[in-house]
DNA sequence: ACCTGAACACCGTTCAAGT
DNA sequence: ACCTGAACACCGTTCAAGT
């Protein structure tokens, strides 16, 4: 079936990217989980920064999906929000992975220009998403200050993941969505 | 003078780790910068994770060193934070680099063990310094609300920088922090 | 004490060749 | 349409050899 090997190859990579970082990619690597020869990828993946790219978007697309789907539903705000962040606590749980954007975010100096692209589209959606899920909480912020909570917000709990896998404890992220919780900074 | 190239060494991997990330780390590019052969870096320093290790040690003392000049210093709490704040922002002033541990906890996953245990040492003397510097602010916070408090506020700022840099864009830091202590959660 | 060249098994990439 | 082996310039590491 057409299109399945692409998406075995993109599944071991992110898999690898999450783990371990993208200049831990290995296209030998992945060749053998898949099965096929490391020269195989290239016809489905011209560079390494194409597979990258893609595994971007496609992590993106996912989100946003499923992010979105939180808004149709009916939900209070503090389920809604504590689902979004069970995302994140989620790529923890798994092996102390991070969220690829975390990832990629990080070794964003060694990334080609059309990964970057895709980097930046994660932040910013994910930015648009929670203008839309904290306004009705924020009558008081006009439209720069709602944009810029919005982004703190996505920081903060980018932040979070971050300081909790450099310790390799998920208490860590726990303990300090708590505590931005605490001081009133979030949902 | 013994000890020299040593230092030259760290000082050439250092700016590259801050800049493209741990794994992007050459030895061989490194030899060029210093003008020695790659083999010889062995020498100094026997495998890369020593020399991960060894940069991560010296990138603690060197911040903690300052770190505490400020405590030392009679400063209110707002300028001996914003000093604080100013440091991871330098990084990103620096050619879009970011902190050493920022990048070396995103790529947690792929490090030597010696190499984590240099990066949990700068998170936890991180959080030290922060008990010290918000203590006085916080006087209804008992002892483990203020390290929750202290550990919350490094991973807000470690978020920023990462967010800024996927961003490329140090007014992503700037807006991210401003939107921080707009909430009430830094000085 | 410090450096080097040569070798090893790795890496992404290219390309002519297979089916 | 999809895969492969062989080659290229890279990588960290080892080691015998130099000064």
């Amino acid at each position: 079936m057409t299109g399945d090997t692409r998406q075995t190859i993109m599944d071991a990579a992110r898999a690898t990217v999450q783990a371990r970082g993208y200049n831990a990619l290995s296209f030998r690597e992945i060749a053998k989980d898949v099965g096929i020869k490391s020269a195989s990828i290239h016809y489905h993946f011209p560079t390494k920064g194409d597979l990258g790219a893609a595994l971007a978007k496609r992590y993106t697309d996912d989100a946003m999906a499923y992010f979105d789907s939180l808004l149709d539903q009916d939900l209070d705000l503090e389920t809604r929000f504590a689902r979004y962040v069970a995302v994140f606590r989620a790529a923890l749980a798994n092996d102390n992975r991070m969220c690829l954007y975390g990832v990629m975010a990080a070794e964003y100096g060694d990334l080609p220009d059309h990964v970057r692209t895709e980097v930046d589209a994660f932040s910013a959606a994910n930015v648009g998403w929670l203008v839309k899920a904290l306004g009705p909480a924020h009558p008081d912020l006009d439209d720069t200050a709602l944009r810029d909570r919005a982004l703190a917000v996505f920081a903060a709990i980018e932040g979070a993941q971050l300081v909790a896998r450099g310790r390799g404890d998920i208490g860590v992220f726990d303990t300090t969505i708590a505590a931005y919780r605490a001081a009133g900074f979030m949902p």
